[in-house]
DNA sequence: CAGGAAAATTTTGTTCAACAAATTATATCG
DNA sequence: CGATATAATTTGTTGAACAAAATTTTCCTG
């Protein structure tokens, strides 16, 4: 018996490959996202197409201004600090909630920083990253909220948008392995107390970093029409 | 001069016409809202009106499953829960930050916490609960999120939904007017302790209640076609 | 009469062509 | 050169159309 939900719909689907070439950073924040010419490249009408932006929108990932089309959406500086204070507010509950956490979530929270390390060590800087976002992810889930955990997701893509390409620098991932453990340690020991502060201070650290680094790579890239290559 | 912003966009007209209807209790949840009805209804085309939904939908407001169309949201006990899994969540935050809160946001919140017991003086219970939940959308804000701020003003009016029409009883509102100026002046004094756990459980209480009313009240109403009231 | 297959109907998903309105680019004139 | 009128793009919206999926009705059979 085939899973009971499977109703592809083609405007998903679009926003699907829409939203992999943004988070994949082949589009560049600011991009313009012209609807006849990307209709065409995705092999939709215009009207489905216009569809799934508007799901992009809502995710947070592309910018809409009427009569001006939707636009990859470039994040200011304020929306970076913006993201860290949305992140402190959700890991921090999650730390505190964590004292209810099941068995089977607290290994899951070791597995995750586990791979975190194994990353490191085999030097992936990239895969490193997505470990570490994982491992955070992780700690929000403690809460128990599914609109929490998918907010938490959202914030976690632009944040990646934001350092798109350069984030697989050793320099960008490396200090941060080892802060993980210690946080993930101090849950498990259950020094909450602890795991908090470690946690402000690692977030208000990486904050730093990436509103430098989104500095001096300049924000308002013009980038013109950018013709979706073919595929 | 005209404001810079305003270059109105039917499909958000529409949608600002439904929302209305919904958060009023006209539409009960689980109505389906088929879209050739509602596009006459509106007075827009299918198209606009399918965009106009999309809107909704993440606005949380309605439903929508592949080839079944949209229907107003029906909240589960468990989505009522989560609700206030949320506002725990944001309103704890935002009374740690209360202590970096400006002379004037410290001034707004005292201003709308008057503003819940001039409403409750008047009887006016509906007033009340609307006030009430002013003043707690201003404690959250002072976490200084602008998205922050919209996920709570979402869950606010997800939580109206919850208990439409029967939310004007004076016992559904009275008891909450003294627990709000208490914490209001928790907060004034600097007692973020207190005002914490005076808030853990005024939220825990009002969701034991909102539950109850919404299992009284029954959850799936199957409500037919629901035809729109001409304008 | 119950039960269920088959057909008819409704409703959603998607496309296309068209046009008005707003924006942006271009050319023209002082 | 700068302001302005004109043309070219681009978005917003419509209406009709049709395929696919879901719902309802019909009808047959045990």
């Amino acid at each position: 018996m085939p899973e009971p939900d499977r109703p592809l719909v083609l405007s998903q689907t679009a926003a699907g490959l829409l939203r992999d070439k943004i988070l994949r950073g082949e589009l560049a924040p600011g991009t313009p996202l012209r609807e006849v010419i990307w209709a065409e490249a995705l092999n939709v009408s215009r009207n489905t197409l216009r569809e799934a932006l508007r799901d992009l929108v809502a995710e947070g990932l592309i910018e809409h201004r009427p009569h001006h089309g939707a636009t990859v959406r470039a994040l200011t500086s304020a929306e970076i600090s913006e993201i860290y204070t949305i992140r402190l507010t959700l890991e921090l509950r999650g730390v505190t909630c964590s004292a209810y956490a099941s068995k089977e979530a607290m290994a899951e929270l070791v597995e995750r920083v586990e791979a975190v390390q194994r990353a490191a060590l085999a030097r992936d800087w990239k895969q490193s990253g997505t470990a570490s976002l994982e491992f955070h992810r992780q700690i929000v889930s403690f809460i128990g909220s599914p609109r929490l955990d998918e907010l938490f997701a959202s914030v976690a893509a632009q944040a990646r948008l934001a350092f798109s390409l350069a984030s697989d620098a050793r320099r960008f991932q490396e200090p941060w392995v080892a802060r993980d453990v210690e946080i993930c340690s101090m849950l498990c020991d259950g020094d909450r107390a602890g795991a908090s502060r470690a946690l402000e201070l690692y977030l208000q650290e990486s904050e730093r970093v990436v509103l430098e680094a989104a500095r001096s790579h300049g924000l308002p890239r013009p980038s013109r029409s950018a013709a979706p290559a073919a595929d």
